[in-house]
RNA sequence: GGGCCCGUAGCUCAGAGGUAGAGCGCCCGGCUGUUAACCGGAAGGUCGUGGGUUCGAAUCCCACCGGGCCCGCCA
């Protein structure tokens, strides 16, 4: 019996060690509980100087909040103690003394929190969503296992930007500039001509200075290329690999959801996720009297709008070519616009998903990069690609932090990441 | 890059021209069934920084610094 999880499944009598620390303490002279932290839950601890001896009340006494202590004691059944269960203390030691003023307590603000994150990561709560981020990935891994796609480790150091717009982080790299990676689509790119269909789960970075609740400067990204893949591939891989990871996130975290006293909205994910046309999202926005002009852009305030319509998650597609990167594939249809595909989370959570066919001719991605001011000498590995053996292909990032924010339904991003990083925290 | 807002005790905040306040926390004392325990007491501040107006500035004005929210950009 070594954890607070094996003692709340334990029957009354049975004699226990715990290691933990002091997470709350309530004192009335003679007696005092101790509400007692372990990487898998709290239970209190009764310390009642009548039935410890006189050294154990003494050192349960002076320990302090987020004190490491060593408990034994008998397992009650009590209705009294929070969860039914408790401990009597028949032994008490301290390992380790904490400081009287750790700076986590109800009331104070987020900047106090994440101030202190390395100590805030102690909390219940944020326990419970790190568990839950674990078994994110967990399900990511899973999915794509069964795929057959191989996971492919790629560079963070690079040389180009793949997005045109947003702006790098620079690095100097022995006196040269080089950049923290926005994404390693390229590189999977590259990967899909011996391995066909890869996947990588790697940070990525922005220099945005983007201060949102569903911004980071440094998100984990999920990325996958599958080679050959047409867009209908594309949209149901997407699909599946969001409704699977939904499911067995929730299946995985049913004790961590009833921490955060939270309920994934499994339903969100049932039978097909709607998909509109970027030209049918523009007659939805008119409808909500948007003057939605053919080419503005669908931001924030969009996006609530479309996806308001719907309570699943919701694919925008066919994009204007001029919205979208270089790098996207024209709809044969109508080469205005890209066979592109973003995902819109339900209640307002915006995008987790960003996708598309990519451009398999040589020429054409030539004469794309030309029409969007970029030199083809930058992108010369990535335009050798479709020099030797070019084939359709087709991608997509997803970004983790926001998806754990849409299924957790948090306030922010941050609090989905063990260390946030934003344009003004960079510390812990 | 644009707009709005906030910096007063360790923390959360009130005070909006007349000599610095509360709650919580810490410390001391009390308490054998608490659940963010409770009760009593004590300590704790050049009011973000610099300048200006005024008999007098935490309070009004200017600049700077730090932070928050929203938008843009994106996952």
């Amino acid at each position: 019996m070594r954890n607070v999880s094996e003692v709340f499944d334990a029957g009354e009598g049975v004699e226990v060690e715990l290691r933990g620390w002091v997470w709350r303490k309530r004192s009335h002279g003679r007696l005092l509980f101790i509400d007692l932290r372990d990487s898998t839950g709290v239970i209190q601890v009764a310390v009642n100087a009548g039935r410890v001896g006189p050294e154990s009340f003494e050192e349960a006494s002076k320990a302090s909040r987020e004190s490491s202590v060593l408990v034994r004691g008998i397992i009650a059944h009590d209705p009294r103690a929070p969860g039914g269960v408790e401990v009597r203390c028949t032994y008490f030691k301290t390992i380790g003394q904490s400081l009287d003023d750790f700076p986590i307590r109800k009331g104070v603000t987020s900047r106090v929190l994440y101030d202190n994150r390395h100590l805030y990561l102690r909390s219940p709560r944020v326990t419970a969503v790190m568990r839950i981020r674990s078994n994110l990935i967990w399900a990511v891994h899973e999915f794509f296992r069964s795929r057959g796609f191989v996971e492919i480790d790629c560079p963070t150091l690079v040389t180009a930007a793949v997005e045109g717009g947003a702006t790098l982080f620079e690095v100097n790299y022995f006196g040269k500039k080089v950049y923290l990676t926005q994404s390693v689509q390229f590189y999977q790119e590259a990967a899909i001509y011996s391995l066909e269909r890869v996947y990588s789960i790697q940070p990525s970075f922005r220099a945005e200075k983007s201060r949102t609740t569903r911004h980071l400067t440094e998100f984990w990204h999920v990325e996958a290329e599958m080679a050959y893949a047409g867009f209908e591939d594309l949209l149901k891989t997407i699909e599946e690999l969001v409704r699977y990871i939904v499911i067995r996130v929730d299946e995985l975290s049913k004790k961590e959801l009833r921490t955060l006293g939270r309920r994934i909205r499994t339903e969100e994910v049932e039978g097909p996720f709607p998909r509109i046309t970027y030209a049918e999202a523009l007659d939805i926005l008119r409808r909500h009297g948007v003057d939605a002009e053919w080419g503005i852009d669908i931001g924030a305030d969009e996006e609530k709008i479309i996806s308001g319509e719907f309570e699943k998650p919701v694919f925008l597609t066919h994009f204007p070519k001029k919205l979208k990167a270089f790098y996207h594939k024209p709809d044969p249809s109508n080469r205005e616009v890209t066979l592109s595909a973003d995902l819109l989370a339900p209640r307002g959570n915006g995008e987790i998903v960003g996708s598309g066919v990519r451009i398999d001719d040589y020429e054409e991605l030539r004469s794309r990069i030309l029409e969007e001011g970029l030199r083809p000498e930058d992108y010369y590995w990535y335009l050798d690609l479709r020099k030797y053996g070019s084939v359709p292909h087709a991608g997509f990032g997803m970004g983790v932090e926001r998806v754990l924010k849409w299924i957790l339904d948090l306030p922010h991003v941050r609090m989905a990441a063990p260390f946030p990083r934003t344009p003004t925290r960079i510390q812990p």
